[in-house]
RNA sequence: GCAUUAGCCCUGUU
C-alpha cells in the first residue's frame, strides 16, 4: 500500500488521472489491503486535477467503509481544494463533518480556510476566523500569519497587514522569507517600491536571504511604474548576488519592456533566457526545480506567451506572428494561450480569415478551445456581423460542454 | 516506523 499510494501520487503529478484511478481500483484486491493513506492519495490527485466532485464521491465511499473512515488529512485536503475553488458551502460542510466525528481541526485546516477566504475576496471573514482561533497557540503558526498578511495586502489593507506583521514578531512567530515576500509584493504592487525596498533591507539585517521571488516582486513593482531601467538594474543585481532568475523574472521584464516600447531589449532578454536555460539544463540534467529558481517547460511557455502579447500590444502583430511560428523549432510548441493571443490579435486587426484558420489549426493540433478562446473569436466575428458563424461557434462550444457567458 | 494535507512571484477574450 505505501507503494500504491506513492505511484498514484506520481501519476497525478504527470496528469495521468485515468491511470491513477485504475491503480486505485486495485486497492482491496490483489493482496493490497485498503487503507486510508491510499484513499487520501487518490483524493489528492483528483482534487488537484480539479475533479472535486469525483473527490467527494471517493470521500463518500470512505464513509461507507469500516476501516477507512476519513481522517484529518482527508478533511484537510477537501477543505483546502474546495475552498480554493471558492466552494465554501462544501468546505464548511467538511469542517462540520470533521468536528462531528470528534476530530480536532488543526493548524493546516484553519490556514487553508483563511487563505481561501481571503483569496476569494472575503478577508474580513478570514480575519474573523483568525481572531477566533489565535488564542489557541497550537492552531496558528508562521504560515497562518503569512497567509492572512497576504490576504490583507491583496485587499489593499496594508495597514492591517503591517500591524499583523508587527504582532507576529511580538508573539515570536519569526517572519521568514515567504512572509517578507508577500508583504513586499503587496507594497510594490500598490506603488510602494520604497517601502518594499526597506523591507528587503530589513530581512537582510535579520539574516534572511532574499530569493528569486523577492526580486521578482520588486522588479514587477518597478516595471508597473515604468521604471524600466531600475527594473533592469535589479535584474542585474540579482544575477550578481547569485540569485537564479526564473521564468517569472523574464516574463515580468520582457512584458514590461514591450509595453514600454523597448522591444529590442525584450528580444535581448529573451535570448539571454534561452541561453541561460540551455546552460543550466546541461549543467545538471534535470534542473527544472522550482527551488533553484528554474521552472519546467510550462514556465518557458509563459514567457513566450507574454512576449507574444507584448508584441501585439506594441502593435507589432507581424513580429508576434513570426515569433509564434518559430515556437515549435524553439522547442516550445504553442499552447492554447499562444493561439488565443495570436488569433485574438489577428481578429481585432480585421484579419478574420486568418484568425479562423488558426483557430482550426489549433483544434487540429488537438488543443481544445476553452471559453476564453471562443470568446476571443466570437467578439470579432460579432463585430462584423458574421451571425451565421457566430451561431455555429456557439453551438459548437455548447456541444463541447462549455457554458457561454 | 514510513508515506498522503496549509503560505510568497508570471500569460490569453469581455
Amino acid at each position: 500500500s505505501p507503494l500504491l499510494g506513492s505511484v498514484i501520487m506520481a501519476l497525478g503529478k504527470v496528469n495521468m488521472i485515468a491511470e491513477a484511478g485504475e491503480l486505485f481500483g486495485f486497492m482491496g484486491i490483489a493482496g493490497c489491503k485498503s487503507n486510508t493513506y491510499v484513499y487520501n492519495c487518490f483524493i489528492t490527485v483528483l482534487s488537484e486535477a480539479g475533479f472535486l466532485d469525483d473527490a467527494h464521491v471517493i470521500y463518500m465511499q470512505m464513509c461507507d467503509t469500516k476501516n477507512c473512515q476519513p481522517d484529518l488529512v482527508t478533511f484537510n485536503i477537501l477543505i483546502d481544494k474546495f475552498g480554493k475553488a471558492g466552494r465554501f458551502a462544501e468546505a464548511f460542510y467538511y469542517l462540520e463533518a470533521l468536528k462531528h466525528k470528534g476530530i480536532e481541526p488543526d493548524v493546516k485546516t484553519y490556514t487553508s480556510l483563511i487563505g481561501s477566504l481571503s483569496m476569494a475576496g472575503k478577508v474580513d471573514q478570514a480575519y474573523e476566523m483568525f481572531h477566533s482561533i489565535r488564542e489557541k497557540r497550537h492552531l496558528v503558526n508562521l504560515v497562518t500569519h503569512t497567509e492572512l498578511i497576504k490576504g490583507l495586502g491583496r485587499a489593499g489593507k496594508i495597514d492591517s497587514a503591517m500591524a499583523l506583521f508587527r504582532e507576529m514578531k511580538v508573539l515570536s512567530f519569526d517572519p521568514d522569507v515567504a512572509t517578507y515576500n508577500v508583504l513586499i509584493d503587496s507594497l510594490v504592487k500598490r506603488g510602494g517600491f520604497e517601502d518594499g525596498h526597506k523591507l528587503l533591507e530589513e530581512m537582510e539585517r535579520n539574516g534572511l536571504t532574499p530569493n528569486h521571488r523577492t526580486f521578482n516582486s520588486l522588479i514587477s513593482g518597478l516595471a508597473k511604474v515604468n521604471k524600466l531601467d531600475a527594473a533592469d538594474g535589479l535584474y542585474k543585481l540579482m544575477l550578481q548576488k547569485g540569485v537564479v532568475p526564473n521564468f517569472y523574472t523574464y516574463a515580468n521584464l520582457i512584458g514590461s519592456f514591450c509595453r514600454g516600447g523597448q522591444v529590442a531589449r525584450a528580444c535581448e532578454l529573451f535570448k539571454e533566457m534561452e541561453a541561460y536555460y540551455d546552460v543550466k539544463s546541461s549543467e545538471n540534467g534535470c534542473s527544472h526545480v522550482e527551488e533553484s529558481g528554474l521552472l519546467g517547460s510550462e514556465g518557458i511557455a509563459v514567457v513566450h506567451n507574454v512576449f507574444l502579447k507584448g508584441l501585439v500590444e506594441a502593435s507589432m502583430i507581424k513580429e508576434a506572428y513570426a515569433h509564434f511560428k518559430q515556437m515549435h523549432e524553439r522547442g516550445c510548441p504553442p499552447d492554447l494561450i499562444s493561439f488565443t493571443t495570436i488569433f485574438g490579435a489577428l481578429g481585432k486587426a480585421g484579419e478574420l480569415k486568418r484568425a479562423s484558420f488558426l483557430f482550426q489549426m489549433m483544434k487540429d493540433a488537438d488543443i481544445k478551445p476553452d471559453l476564453v478562446a471562443y470568446n476571443a473569436l466570437l467578439a470579432n466575428l460579432g463585430k462584423i456581423r458574421k451571425l451565421k458563424e457566430v451561431r455555429d461557434l456557439v453551438n459548437e462550444m455548447v456541444s463541447a460542454g462549455l457554458n457561454p457567458d
